[in-house]
DNA sequence: CATGAATGAGCGTTCATTCAT
DNA sequence: CATGAATGAACGCTCATTCAT
């Protein structure tokens, strides 16, 4: 495919179908990598170039510039998350309070799974460039999340299982400052608690666990019990 | 003042009484303001210069490095916690949960009012580059917090006020990752409630309290509900 | 070319026929005039990049910095030298002192048409900075050459032409000294003797004469006449 | 005296009387000794003001600029020395060959005493820039020297001791040369001949002897031998 | 289609020097 | 008389990007 009309229309690249090569995709890896260790501004595309293993010319011919990366790494990687939400939300099977934890529960693992794309994300978040296109798809996404977990709010607050005069922004705040702080802490947490010692995968069981289970008892706190 | 001394020493300032002239404050008050909206990297030391109104040359030659203002700037703004969390935490006037609400109280005020460097702490928390001087000082910071916390929850577990078997450091990113993810999503929030003609301090006023508010019922769900 | 693998070997250009392009060789004798003139720290890479009339960042791009420019420089010079020596020393069909006269008019032409260059090394000679590559190498080389030279003379020492007991050391500094202090002072002895008005062709011509007779004259008291 | 009255005069300190205070012959001191490791434009006013333990700004304060501490370092170390030559030149009781053998054993013993000058002062010669006063200061040195060997030399020449068609430079450039080579090298030396185990002191003892013996064995070959 | 070569702009830092007191 | 503070200029180097092939 011609790269210029590429560039034209990676915009909306889900619209076109457009999947990337394998090496673009090892360039975006990479990039993400770098770039939650060092930060944007600390990576230089010639890093990129040299830890990807590709020619510094290539990662401006296929993405455009080093900016046309991060969105491309935005892109790919929140791509999937509106249909993840819709599903769970349009899922009759489950009581609100079941979805509600489930959202917990995929959230937990979406993040831990992909813990240095949200590091970036939130770093990204907190000096918000105006107008970048980047910023845009983050206030995009979180107002899409909004909407749905507003709706199942009212959702259970109609089955009368939720309390009413809840602050939807601040649930979903809770669950993601809350996760993004632990995320962060990881290492101090380990620390403190001598855990050395266990196996990574180990630990990584027992903290996604505690995590989950933390942030539900927290929900229930907010959604249920009385102030 | 001596400078080269001043250097020397500046590992640890209240000891030594050292005082920053006005002008020194308005450069580390230019960083702050910077670093927080461009990042560490994507502030220039020329941008600070520029910004602040001092000749390029007195930014190292009075802190060093960019490296070192920035050091500066997180001792300036971390200097006073380690004795108010103390003076706090000794006060036997007050009841384990009436220190736990003032301890939120505290901190919500202390990092809306210095929201910008609150930023920066966050995302330099997410990259820590190992051995850096900043991320020892946070690592120490955390550690006496978590410790002064985790004496007064033995305090209120004793007086049988709170429960078992509470994770102090889940307590404690409770509250700092929720607050954090609050101050990011400031705008966000404005918006979506539609508060955009609120003046910014009658807004500010009524955030706060409701931030507070708002840990204060997590705190609870985690010290006393049971689970 | 890969200028990436050049910098990986390029401690032994020779080893891989790596030939300089005619833009780096112009770099090389720049930079060689300039650091002759205004000395390694007194020359920066601009003049460099100006007199050449190539672009500044072209400089690091092609020899990776400063400092290896100059590493570049020396391998570029001294690369033959020791092939030259070889030759010299093992051609059977002279006799001791024949080789030690060629071995003084190759040094002293060498030297004489590498004016600048022999400038340079004997400057970096002077505060030789330990640990430098450039130290390292001049040290081989001087090794390499007063092997070669003391197996001449135990050549001739051994078919009773040279006197026994001659440190070889100062046999060399004698020849190197000499005639760097020739170099230094031609424009001092051109202005004493009054022949500024020679052709500067034609004086090089007798100059150079004169050196090589000086110097052999000086080698016959030290390796044949009685003390 | 007014500094400014100074610095005007400076130029012919000895015309003046001009002594230099205790402080100031520190910074010199020092200024030499950094000069010679370093290189003057490798040397900063900040290193001298450092390593000689006064203000930075006392240098300038005292010397005008770091050009003209240079100029003061040269007329320090060279004020006496025409004193000196004069002086063995107007003594009668001497022989011409002894005349020249005093002339070499001071001329060595003042180059071993004052090592770091001679580097400094051969390193300035190198790339002597146009119109510096430091190089008219030594080329008069030069020239005053050159006249004094040359009626030296006329004398032996007229008593019949010495050779007709001496090169007097050549003569003087051959000591210069052999011995600035032989100091240079030193440590080389000291390397390829295994003495590094020997005391410094008793080191230096035999190296000053066995230069002073090879010059004076080179001015015989020139002087008087036969070519 | 891909890439080695090249570049202008800007980086953090240090320089010799001057100024105000 | 001496010095801490300050500064414009320049340093070596790296940046993201472009271009010719």
């Amino acid at each position: 495919m011609l790269v210029l009309i590429k560039h034209l229309f990676n915009f909306a690249p889900e619209l076109f179908n457009m999947s990337y090569s394998e090496k673009q995709l090892q360039i975006i890896e990479t990039a993400e990598k770098l770039f939650a260790i060092k930060g944007f501004d600390g990576t230089s595309v010639r890093d990129i170039a040299d830890e990807a293993g590709v020619n510094l010319a290539m990662i401006n011919y296929y993405f455009g510039s080093k900016e046309k990366l991060m969105q491309a790494l935005f892109e790919q990687r929140t791509g999937h998350v509106k249909m993840q939400v819709d599903n769970l939300m349009s899922d009759d099977s489950l009581a609100p309070m079941q979805k509600v934890e489930k959202l917990i529960d995929n959230f937990v693992d979406r993040v831990i799974e992909r813990e240095k794309f949200y590091k970036i994300m939130t770093c990204e978040q907190m000096m918000h460039k105006n107008d970048s296109p980047i910023t845009e798809l983050m206030i995009q996404m979180k107002k899409r999340n909004a909407e749905a977990v507003s709706q199942l709010l009212k959702d259970g607050q109609k089955k009368g299982v939720f309390k009413k005069n809840v602050d939807v922004l601040f649930l979903m705040m809770t669950m993601v400052g809350t996760l993004t702080q632990m995320i962060i802490s990881k290492p101090f947490y380990k620390e403190y608690n001598n855990l050395q010692s266990l196996p990574e995968e180990k630990f990584n069981q027992q903290f996604r666990k505690k995590i989950s289970d933390h942030i539900k008892l927290l929900f229930k706190a907010i959604l249920i019990h009385e102030a």
